[in-house]
DNA sequence: CTTGACTCTGTACCATAGTACGGAGTGTAT
DNA sequence: ATACACTCCGTACTATGGTACAGAGTCAAG
């Protein structure tokens, strides 16, 4: 029952390099909604390809799988306006600036961590470095 | 059986701010040494409080549960040297400079994505943004 | 000496994002 | 028509950092 552009979970999973096992992962999420099935097996359309790639571009925007999942379900609903994915993209690059932030201020205690270190073949006991994680 | 000096599980998690399951837990993976029992209860002296200040201290530093049973293991072991410390708090420093990269990529790409938006009131069916996405 | 609070062990569970696998069924190429 | 690859479903397992709970045991105060 072979169809023209039509996919079965292996063919999507390679075009989407992703594994046969993610795409069903994803459908019990509720990410990918099921296709028809023909028999006893999935048949996908080529734009399946798209969607998968869509969710993994997300993910590396630093969107999770439960916010793809919000704004694909955006997409879906056609009442939807385009300002709704404005938002939720501003509201994670508020999101983003903040990690930052975080991060820079870990990495200037961790400095001062450092410069504690006033000889390095200090036995750690007598070392201050650790001390200085705790005050 | 009350001891000077010595707290039971539930005084040592009270002090240190944490759950009593999370000593449990941090004695099961091997990042707090189980204290000496009198009988059937552990018993701590007061120096785990600062053990475990330490542990959360260095979580909020970014480094995970492993890396921070890594330090505390290097403490214990006398003759490693202050700059073995040194060398993992170097380390972590490029981390996140790694990771901060990483956000300024995606925040990039976000804020290009935001662009994408020319009119706010766009059904979504008409508007580029999540195909920019994918793009 | 009893009661209530605490602790014991072991196991199961939460979220996140998948991966792995057993055993059965299916599809297709030769 | 049979072999081999693929797919099905359900479940268990991975790592991370814990939380929750059952049922038994223990400790200390009144």
């Amino acid at each position: 029952m072979s169809m023209k552009e039509s996919l079965t979970i292996g063919k999507l999973a390679k075009a989407s390099e992703v594994n046969v096992e993610t795409v069903r992962f994803y459908e019990r999420k509720g990410i990918l909604k099921q296709p028809k099935k023909l028999g006893a097996f999935r048949y996908y359309p080529e734009e399946y390809i798209t969607r998968i790639r869509f969710i993994k571009r997300s993910q590396e925007l630093g969107f999770t799988l439960k916010e793809t999942k919000e704004l694909l379900d955006l997409k879906i609903k056609n009442q939807s306006k385009c300002s709704d994915v404005l938002n939720k993209t501003e509201e994670k690059i508020q999101e983003i600036n903040q990690k930052i932030n975080d991060l820079k201020k870990m990495k200037k205690s961790l400095e001062g961590l450092a410069s504690c270190c006033v000889d390095m073949n200090q036995p750690l006991s007598d070392c201050p470095i650790l001390d200085c994680f705790i005050s």
